[in-house]
DNA sequence: TACTTTTAGTAAAACGCTTTACTAGAAAAT
DNA sequence: ATTTTCTAGTAAAGCGTTTTACTAAAAGTA
């Protein structure tokens, strides 16, 4: 069957030990006749040591998992790219889940992340996690990485990373209010309205802020897909019967629904409704107007979720950092300058 | 440290054959009364077997690989959710790979799935794979069924997933000469265009077909990306100079770049110019105009693809089967018929 | 009663590796 | 010449399971 080093250390005419020390470069010396040879049967039998059979020993499984509520969705993708350019180099693996933005399945895969002794864990949901995965035993006792990238949903004390939401949605406001926009729309996540996240507080204190009132016909809900945008903004058309002059999406997809929702009802954009996105996908530039959106450093998230794992994974006693990443407004072409 | 098999013997007063005998309902039955001490000092102590120890014994790691050129391409991430959603509920796990369309990263990542003992792989790729991987000796030997989705580029008996690429670019090529297009171009992948692909052999024959001269100022090539569709759209307005009326691309991500790319250069789609797309990807329902694209399954290539290798991982004499899928022209708005 | 069968379990091997502790013989040191 | 050190290795334990082959005691049977 399956090539041991038992094989190569008979077809060598050495010893198991001899085998392992020279291919892990460990032990004494060995002559170098013997490395040769040993290295040659090796190389002639094409023997790879068993994964199963090393970590059992070592206890180093080099896998790390992630989840994430969307592989189809470019937010996702993208930090799942940056997640995965840091591990690529390091011999480390990943277990992607996807996890259909169900909480049961969520802790589903979780647990079996868990079972297979990957070395940390990367959840990337907009979802309220439970306690089985906030507290687990085994992760806590094992000491495995976690790291969330949650929108700061679930209370964490570290591993947490986290965008500047309130402040990115701000600035986008502000910018419409300052090109003249008063009458705002916001389309946003489902089931977020209730529970105030920081997007929508954003929204709502800059208006404030710049004394508009708050109307609440001009906020819709709905999931942050392309789908979800054409619905949600397709609502608020309706609610508001079109008066509105602007209107700001929770991530870029919803844009691109709200787009086609606009031309649908003979709203041009930025013509007669001007829109701002946030994510600051690639996809935005390629709009027709060009996007004008809050950008947020997708890759570069993952990419710190991975490296952070990695510390902590070397440094085990040490706590995990949260870090916290700036938005900036990329100015395009669907904001309109309203004089009136 | 961890909680073994043996603490759990220990505490239970048994030995570890019972544990481990009455966790896999296996070998003689024991009393209920064992059964329950058994079960209860398992979960007390919240005991799970080491996935290691077992798969050394058992040699199924329930691990699929699978290697993907670009994990933020649509079409990829919509596969890669495919392939995910197959393998969901059988508790199998699949280890993602990105290769950022290297054959090197490729073929490294290949050689690292064999060594972690995955039960399947799963490449897709648009690009030729070395014969390390093709002819592999640990995958013939060891069986591990291998699926590819790779447009028909590499040479194999079996396990080819494929779409009907041909007949799709024809049916799309054949939709713009029978709205009245004469001056079809076309914008394929890099590299595509002396070895002659599915795609382009289709647009070649189908204007043969209609005895429509051949133009190659009307084809250019670019990576399936929108900068890619964005920069051979610009060269094809540049070399034909405008004239010419519809395109045809790719993938919808092209396609999306060749929009910003007609807008720029004052060609109103689809008055000026027409446009069909490849993959029938969600956006290509929300550009606007709405984007005619020919339709591939993505998602059931992926589904179809995990089920073939989990049927061959339960069946391992039988030959993995090939299958091709059939693709749709989608009609929507971005063509136009021409009366002249 | 004396044998057989069943019940309820157990001991020990095996999986394929790494690693610790040991050693025979050669070379160096006294 | 004897002891010490160095060289080039090896034997065997151990990692945490599953599994095969076995067994003592209880129950059934003639």
């Amino acid at each position: 069957m399956k090539i041991t080093i038992k094989d190569i250390a008979e077809k060598a005419g050495v010893s198991t030990t001899t085998v392992s020390h020279i291919l892990n470069n460990k032990g004494s010396r060995f002559s170098e006749e013997t490395r040769q040879r040993v290295l040659k049967v090796v190389d002639e039998l094409n023997y790879q040591p068993d994964f199963f059979a090393q970590n059992m020993i070592m206890k180093k499984s080099r896998t790390i998992g992630m989840i994430v509520p969307d592989v189809t969705d470019l937010f996702f993708s993208k930090l799942i790219e940056g997640v995965e350019s840091y591990f690529n180099s390091l011999g480390y693996m990943i277990i992607l889940c996807n996890s259909k933005h169900d909480p049961k399945l969520e802790e589903k895969y979780f647990q079996q992340l868990v079972y297979r002794s990957v070395e940390g864990i990367i959840i990337a949901t907009p979802n309220i996690l439970s306690e089985k995965i906030l507290k687990n035993d085994d992760v806590l006792r094992r000491h495995i990485p976690l790291v969330l990238i949650d929108m700061g949903k679930n209370p964490r004390e570290q591993g947490k990373l986290l965008v500047e939401e309130y402040q990115g949605v701000y600035s986008g406001v502000k910018y419409f209010i300052e090109m003249g926009h008063q009458k705002i729309a916001f389309i946003q996540e489902v089931g977020d309205y209730y529970q105030l996240s920081e997007r929508i507080t954003g929204y709502l204190n800059c208006l404030e802020d710049y004394n508009i009132d708050y109307n609440p016909q001009l906020i819709s809900e709905g999931p942050l897909t392309m789908q979800g945008g054409y619905q949600a903004t397709k609502q608020v058309i309706e609610q508001s019967q079109k008066d509105f002059t602007a209107i700001f999406c929770s991530n870029d997809q919803m844009a691109v629904g709200a787009y086609q929702a606009l031309l649908e009802a003979d709203l041009r954009v930025p013509d007669d409704v001007s829109v701002i996105g946030f994510d600051g996908l690639e996809i935005a530039r390629y709009m027709a107007p060009a996007l004008t959106t809050v950008y947020q450093p997708t890759f570069d998230i993952g990419f710190y979720a991975a490296k952070f794992i990695l510390d902590a994974i070397e440094n085990p006693k040490q706590r995990i950092p949260n870090k916290i990443f700036e938005t900036k407004l990329l100015v395009r072409d669907s904001v309109k300058r309203l004089t009136n």
